[in-house]
DNA sequence: TATGAATGAGCGTTCATTCAT
DNA sequence: CATGAATGAACGCTCATTCAT
């Protein structure tokens, strides 16, 4: 038998290119930054990719998809109603950010690379695509949501789809950012505070009030000073991770 | 002082270099591909410039500091108070906002550029320097705001911040791929329609209602149609062009 | 201006690829053995050439060209008839013989190279072609003068001109190997005298007697020595320089 | 001893190099796809050669030093004197010949591949020396029939030798080159056909008459056509087999 | 012994920069 | 000032060879 493949060289060598990436771009990332990094030869890069451009696209397109699959679950739409249902939609969608920016932290440094415009343009289609998905998904859930009567009716649903992405959007960028773990739930929460006054029609409003505020109770950071505050919500499918 | 010959040829080149950059990002544009667009020689490059990176950080610097002298202008804050000094300042908030957007058009490709990451992590400060200023901006507006009781005090002002910049980042991404130029005012108009509402405080909401939908009654695309629709507003101070 | 071009340039680099690729071939040879030779930079190369099959392949099919030039110039075949004719259409050959030998003496560099299948498989078709239009172009010549009755008829018009050509072919690379200029005219009166027998048909023998050794009459070698040695000839034509 | 596995690898080692070597050429062949063909590892390669460049010679000198076992033969020479013996000689020679040609025919991949000058420049002197070697041997055979009055004296042994061998190296070519096997016999009595009336003195001439003929009867196809046509012959020593 | 993963020297090519004209 | 030929450092990739298993 040969010499056992080194099961560890290609995962090294994708960590490292990773970091690599993010801190040149594709373009000024040297084969052998990567190499030298794994602690492997150049001649092992060659052995796993077929070619720099290759290493740097199986990462971000491996990368981008696990991100969609995170960011997509559908989130069962309101079923419109009671207002317990509101809540629960509430609910739902604060825990479904929470778990967007938990991966996007875990995965901080893919994403820094990613927003770093890496790739140049041949491979900015990758981060481009992505960020034109999330903001075609919120905003077809505006629509829908304006189509119950839940939002208001004078909200033009692609500039306010990518107002709300791009919201996001920062948000994961300050988070990558962060310098140590931020109160993630208590961001969260502020995305659902901003949003649900702006988006909600006013009927819902009063419908809604408050399922805001209970569904993201624990926002650390702003101590849940005023009570009154709030205001419900409806949605807000922020979503948005994307980057460039 | 240079000739005239001089100075058409360094126009020339900045503005082939901005396509070029633009279009292939710092390290894979050829000084060559620069001069053959501008028409001179490659000599004739280093007449103007020191390196291509020099080239670069001209435009880029150049730019930023521009855009900067867009953005900033000072926000007069709003000097609580009337009801028509609210309305008054919606008014030049939207003004403002509709300034910042043309700039962005104005200067499309440029900003292309630089939202593509072009330069490479070298540069990329330069951008995240920008962003980060701007939402510092809007961030100490918010405090201010939050101060004197016309914001909600639940919200978190570097996390608000953050969703705001970053809307308006992606409002202008929006606008530079734009094919053809979009109806900036009604945009806007989104703008202040989307945030009034989230960041008011309840008090306040009551005073400045209607504030908004007469600061932006051309809001052509989404039609105002709900009058009931809106509610105050007392800032937004957004703005945000930043990328990467 | 800019610095002239460096008309020497172009020339030391194809005088050095001819040496280099004729000492290594195409594949070993290295592009820094070319540039070293022709005293310019690496970089110079490629302002001549697009890479190193592309420099191969100019001197090559340059020369193959003017080779076939050389060899070409139809035989103005004989036009039957009396003894005179005869006699000046072996002058013809032979003179023809000579200036073939002569450019390539002339360009015996190239003509190793190619020789030792400088360009490997690649390029071998370069030469084999050549080598097989020589060999078509005899044959054919062979057939003419069969149906004449000029040649013997029991021969195999493509096995003979093989033979004729190989024959003539290692006469060539006998020249480009001697280490001084040999008595070409010499060399060529042999051919003559050694194929004018092999091929003529018995009746032209008797006729066309003597033409031989009166059309290459310095055989300055071989010492004319036995005049009634030889015999007439109607052909020979099989010239060929080489291949592979 | 090795084993039998260790033959079978060698052997398989061996065929894959010929062919591989024969399509690319040493410099451009990979020791990859050798072993790839033989069906070995390419670490098996380094078990029975020291290196490419040791595989490539070791096939070659093997090929060379059988290929002159093969030529070599003296072919003992005319004892001068009756009609008969000469009229044997021609078939000795003829037999000769054809043992040549079939043994290149059986070795037509390895031929190929050093015609191809398949070793570049460093391995060519293999090639070049075997091809003297049989020109030499030529020569000598020349000089002797000359001698005994046998050819004619007009000649000169050192061009015609090259001459003969040059064309019988061609019709190798022409056979290896061939897509199915050739008449061998009937070429080779062209061989003698087109030398024997070249080389032979005028005395000898008479004496000879028919013994070509005769030696070479089958010639298949070109029909023994026309029996007052050749002549004796004494000598055709050509052989070869090719060179670079 | 056989395997094939790992190594790293080496080469073709590009391109920022210089400089003779 | 302008030009563009010349330079040469740098980098992506290949492949002969080694060696742990």
């Amino acid at each position: 038998m040969p010499r056992l493949a080194d099961r560890r060289a290609r995962i090294e060598l994708l960590r490292a290119a990773e970091v690599i990436f993010t801190e040149r771009g594709l373009t000024a990332a040297r084969v052998e930054d990567i190499t030298e990094r794994a602690g492997v030869s150049k001649g092992a890069f060659y052995l796993h990719f077929q070619s720099k451009d290759d290493c740097f696209k199986q990462i971000v397109e491996t990368f981008v998809a696990r991100l969609a699959g995170c960011v997509e679950p559908p989130p069962m739409l309101m079923e419109e109603g009671e207002k317990g249902s509101l809540n629960e939609y509430f609910k739902r969608v604060h825990a479904h950010d929470i778990e967007v920016l938990e991966f996007c932290w875990q995965n901080r440094a893919l994403l820094k690379m990613m927003q770093a415009g890496g790739g140049g343009a041949p491979y900015a289609y990758l981060i481009d695509e992505f960020a034109q998905r999330v903001e075609r998904q919120v905003e077809s859930t505006i629509r829908y949501a304006t189509d119950i009567g839940l939002y208001r009716r004078d909200l033009d649903p692609s500039v306010i789809a990518a107002l709300i992405s791009g919201a996001f959007d920062r948000l994961v960028r300050k988070l990558i950012d962060a310098p140590s773990r931020p109160d993630i739930p208590a961001w969260c929460a502020q995305v659902l505070q901003l949003f649900a006054q702006g988006l909600l029609a006013p009927e819902a409003r009063a419908v809604a009030d408050r399922a805001v505020t209970e569904a993201a109770p624990h926002s650390a950071r702003q101590a849940a000073v005023d009570p009154p505050a709030s205001g419900s919500r409806g949605e807000r499918r922020r979503s948005r991770a994307k980057p460039t």
